[in-house]
DNA sequence: AAGTGTTCGTGTAAATGAAACACGAAACAC
DNA sequence: GTGTTTCGTGTTTCATTTACACGAACACTT
């Protein structure tokens, strides 16, 4: 069934920058071309927006259809829309970025697409398209708010340690954390409830478990609060 | 000359919102819509992007079309694509925000388009479509960046004194600051070069007069340098 | 010429927040 | 029960931020 319109028209696609945390690192999640062009390539997943759904629902499909991940943190990067990013035709791309749980999903959807591979953000492949730009616009973009913003529990199991979420900001922001300062700041904030488990992992004592709450999270939010670590 | 595609595309648009500094208070600009629908109402200004042009240029260009304002600082805001946001077809828009030198510029283009007209941010008119989101979301952002990006400038004329770079913040940000503290912290940040003028208005003490650095602001930035008001 | 009104430009002390730092507690392995 | 490993906790020092007042420069009035 052909559409036709008085001037020609971009086609508009979703694209979304999938980041995980998994042996002490942040991972990208790209995937392979089967087609022209850039067959063989990695590329960011992503696809067409449909006409009778919003951009958010069309990357949390296109994120379900090619990765098998649901319910994950999504959020709005940017909107690519330079005139030859695609060879064929003009495409406009609303890019996303999002943080998935990876301890908590590799069970089921380790690599559900055969073609889908995590790699870590320090060495990303050789991207198709503008893809490159994209997801380093995504890193610089995840960086930046992770120190303003608490969402790095996004990329964490629901339940979790203190010492897990330091590991996880000095990993992906680059830097070392003291230790005693770190907890202090944290649990100062009060987003984290603890949990009545602890996580017994090796030989030593074991360490309090705790889990975001989004409730206290919006109430402070209203109330001008600045969270940074 | 009609264009056909397999499937239906949504129409895409740049919408602009136009922030001034006027009268020691911030303003944006909008424009009375002549035709259905929301005819008589008030939106932010406009259009349909062409196939042949970026994103950026389709906002430089529509907004030196509807305003006559030309070399302003323009930045992505966010991309708004609602299914039902435009009552006649799917419409994706790319919304950005301008910052207009407006004391600059007022001699030439004061209002260019008869039906186009500045408002006090604080008493926005009744908008169509979802432009009222579009403008919340520019105004807050606007208030977040120039907390820690050095933007203020581009609402100023290029020479200014730091008593109206002060003013400007306590407006937009809606705070009260101390003068030398912020004298020290701007002049600290070291991008604003005193010119070899005084500004002499009314029966006081002339104020020096600064210009903004943009190339000591590109050097700093690359050190990761860190602004904050 | 002297006096008045107004904004400009400047330094220091107090208070707050950030950084540095070490050791006993709890579990398991042997 | 001894050894090994990570967990959990306070205080002191240093750096940054906040609070605060008065002489200087100019125009205008008398």
């Amino acid at each position: 069934m052909p559409h036709t319109y008085e001037y020609p028209r971009a086609a508009l696609t979703v694209d979304c920058v999938v980041f995980g945390f998994d042996e002490g690192e942040l991972k990208v999640l790209f995937i392979e071309r089967g087609l022209a062009p850039f067959k063989g390539q990695w590329a960011i997943p992503g696809g067409f927006v449909r006409v009778d759904e919003t951009l958010d629902e069309a990357a949390r499909r296109e994120l379900e259809e090619e990765t098998g991940l649901g319910s994950v943190f999504l959020d709005q990067l940017y909107t690519f829309g330079d005139v030859k990013r695609d060879p064929r035709e003009r495409v406009v791309s609303v890019a996303y970025y999002a943080l998935v749980k990876l301890a908590d999903a590799r069970t089921r959807a380790a690599t559900d697409a055969a073609d889908a591979q995590w790699f870590p953000v320090s060495k990303p492949p050789k991207l198709a398209f503008d893809h490159a730009t994209i997801f380093d616009t995504a890193l610089a973009r995840l960086r930046a708010k992770l120190r303003y913003q608490p969402i790095g529990f996004e990329l964490l199991p629901q339940k979790f340690t203190l010492s897990q979420l330091q590991h996880l900001y000095e990993a992906v922001l680059g830097v070392e954390l003291d230790k005693r300062n770190f907890r202090k700041k944290v649990l100062g904030f009060d987003l984290l409830v603890p949990l009545k488990e602890t996580q017994m992992t090796g030989a030593h004592r074991p360490a309090q478990l705790f889990r975001f709450d989004p409730v206290k999270y919006e109430r402070l939010t209203k109330r001008g609060f600045h969270f940074e670590i």
